[in-house]
DNA sequence: ATATAAATTTAGATTTGTCTAAAAATTATA
DNA sequence: TATAATTTTTAGACAAATCTAAATTTATAT
């Protein structure tokens, strides 16, 4: 139906647009997806002619109704097979996303159903990013980030923010893991690093840095 | 590594280059791809100068043993695919073929290597075809056609050299899969055409166009 | 052996997605 | 508000994979 390019595309640009707001700019799409400008321009048009965005010229797109139901499959295909890999293959939370990269593009219903049947209909990724429906239906999330939370409140670590390799190994390293009870046992004043107590047990301090960028329930 | 197209390429000369004996014809590759023989001449010279067959004008194509592994690699992968999506997800043993074409191009060792674990290390596809491991090697199969089994011998359905999907279908229909148990009860002169028994009880008449494309052992 | 048929290759064009360099439009700034 | 800086678009080119039509080579048949 669509070439694999047009569903990253429109990927990004579903992404993009609830960052940034209102129209996604050509810069911000070429960023993002690690090619230049004027090829931004140029597949635009096309997406454009399919009726998949609303575009202006200088005035940066907006996806139609028809682009965000493909950026939602999109990404209900990529998340499904990230708790696929994450939950019967055993790969890392850290090494489901680039793989999944490439399955999200694989071509039919009936796989992507049946796998999610397999998997007993997961409602969220390995990361604690939630997962769209058939419909494209979104239960949204509402966890709160870390450093927000007030000492001695006990809570769930329930997803992250920062998606990247090294922070999610860091998490990994210092056992904070998706689904880990936690308490916020002191805020420093001066830095608003952390002192956890994990499973009431283990103490562990991390940087506001990292609990910026961890969300808990 | 190798594009989507290379790999195709690889895997069906690999494949018709043990059909044909000898060097492998553009036009039967052409066929067998459904493409043009113009188009077949092209990729066949970027083929050749990579490397992965030798090659000379208007006297077919031979695999190299680089050739030769890119082709197995992708057969592995395409039938432990096959294997994931029968036994896992259930689909229909004349469904796989289709959606594994798409999952064998996934680059990834170490996703078809935990794969692979994960179905505890099938050695045959849901056609009863091997499936080469790691290094390439084939336990190659010792079954034989249906057609050529003497009457009250008891065997095992194991394969099948039909892969479309309506002989399959049908196969399934009159409840013939893989793993049943059948003995050939009578033969017909006039036709060659057979009676089976299949688990003991239920008797049933197969023509001896399907027999011969049955394997047992 | 020569003509005809069949198979294969070449030449040139097309599509998809990309790029660089230059031009045009927009936004920021003095 | 005029000028500079930035962003975006256009123009033209390129690589991968394909195609049609024409040319060339090989095979077949009389």
């Amino acid at each position: 139906m669509y070439s694999f390019t047009e569903e990253n595309y429109l990927k990004t640009i579903y992404k993009l647009s609830y960052k940034d707001g209102r129209g996604v700019s050509t810069n911000s799409i070429a960023e993002n997806m690690e090619t230049k400008a004027a090829s931004v321009t140029d597949m635009i048009k096309k997406l454009s002619d399919k009726k998949l965005l609303k575009y202006q010229k200088y005035k940066g797109v907006n996806l139609t109704q028809k682009g965000k139901d493909v950026a939602l499959q999109t990404i209900r295909k990529h998340r499904i097979w990230e708790v696929f890999l994450h939950e019967k293959l055993k790969f890392g939370w850290e090494e489901v996303h680039e793989v999944a990269e490439q399955l999200e593009h694989i071509q039919s219903e009936l796989l992507i159903n049946k796998l999610d049947e397999f998997l007993g209909y997961p409602t969220h990724d390995p990361h604690g990013d939630p997962i769209p429906g058939e419909n494209g239906e979104f239960h949204s999330n509402a966890f709160v980030s870390l450093d927000t939370v007030e000492a001695n409140k006990k809570v769930i670590l329930s997803g992250v923010i920062n998606h990247s390799v090294p922070f999610l190994q860091h998490l990994k390293k210092i056992d904070l893991t998706l689904g880990q009870k936690l308490m916020v046992l002191e805020i420093n004043e001066y830095d608003r690093s952390l002192k956890l107590v994990l499973n009431g047990k283990i103490e562990i301090f991390i940087s506001n840095e990292v609990a910026k960028n961890i969300l808990v329930k």
